[in-house]
DNA sequence: TATAAATCTATTTAGTTGATAGACTAAAAG
DNA sequence: CTTTTAGTCTATCAACTAAATAGATTTATA
């Protein structure tokens, strides 16, 4: 399940995305722009901007925005940052491995096999999708409504 | 991540697969057997029962049973019953939709047309994968290993 | 040097997960 | 028909995590 904190954290990139090349973007504005409780983005930006995925300037003209441009950001990145491995077991985790305490025998182990297929398709969709791909899918879901709203008139 | 309770599941389940036809299983087994918490594990069979994917007989001889062969019994199910909907986020779950409380607009949301892809690729996954299908990985497993010893002795 | 803005530290609240205890009910054996 | 076995129900608890809040501090710019 994806936390708030992720989510927010997405809507908060993705305006950055859209916006990206323009200077930054201050925290109360991302904050009012998302409805997002306000201290509570800050220390998620904080943990982006730690993570390499968003660089800040403090003082005035200061703010957040992206450290790379949109195409070079995946949502895998984004969600190993505030939401820890996507691995639905650690003993399958790429990037955090961690055995389990009472598998017996983890090479055969019927329900680490699963979940690593599991693991595998899950990174499979969100290291090949970049904070740009996101803008371009819905762009392109508008562009659909549209067609069919006009079609309808 | 899959919680604990699930873990505890499948492993019981699995074994009640592997011992199919053979008559019911104690609780207190499958607990001892497993290492699982004896009274946790009487609440995760009791859902399971619910769910109609196990059977119980009370009284001397009793215990626990497959309400349906191995082959028909898939992990979605399983996951689905312990541990809530598949997807990331409510508002692309098939079994479970809800809609997001603050997405101003579903069809063209960004985070949600991501999440959709992997919960169909989750639920692929797991609604295709039954409880022999696990057993039958994992024997495969052990074969490719014996092999390897063969040929190094 | 004043001010704007991010950063750090600490704390709170609420909900979920994992686990436990004990009383109750149904079924089978003798 | 009574005893024993084994699942079922109700209640509760402790630990952990998610989400949110408050206030003090630091840094950079004008």
């Amino acid at each position: 399940m994806l936390s708030k904190k992720t989510k927010y954290g997405l809507q908060a990139l993705l305006i950055l995305a859209r916006e990206y090349g323009q200077g930054p973007l201050l925290i109360a504005d991302l904050a009012e722009r998302e409805r997002i409780p306000r201290k509570f983005l800050e220390f998620i930006l904080l943990q982006l901007k730690n993570a390499g995925v968003l660089q800040s300037r403090k003082g005035k003209g200061g703010g957040y925005s992206l450290a790379k441009p949109p195409t070079e950001i995946s949502v895998g990145r984004i969600v190993r940052t505030l939401d820890g491995p996507l691995a639905p077991v650690p003993c399958v985790s790429v990037m955090a491995y961690e055995k389990c305490q009472e598998c017996r025998d983890e090479k055969t182990c019927a329900i680490r096999l699963v979940m690593k297929d599991v693991r595998d398709a899950i990174a499979d969709i969100l290291d090949h999708t970049s904070l740009q791909d996101m803008l371009n899918r819905s762009a392109d879901e508008l562009k659909k409504l549209d067609g069919i709203v006009d079609f309808q008139i």
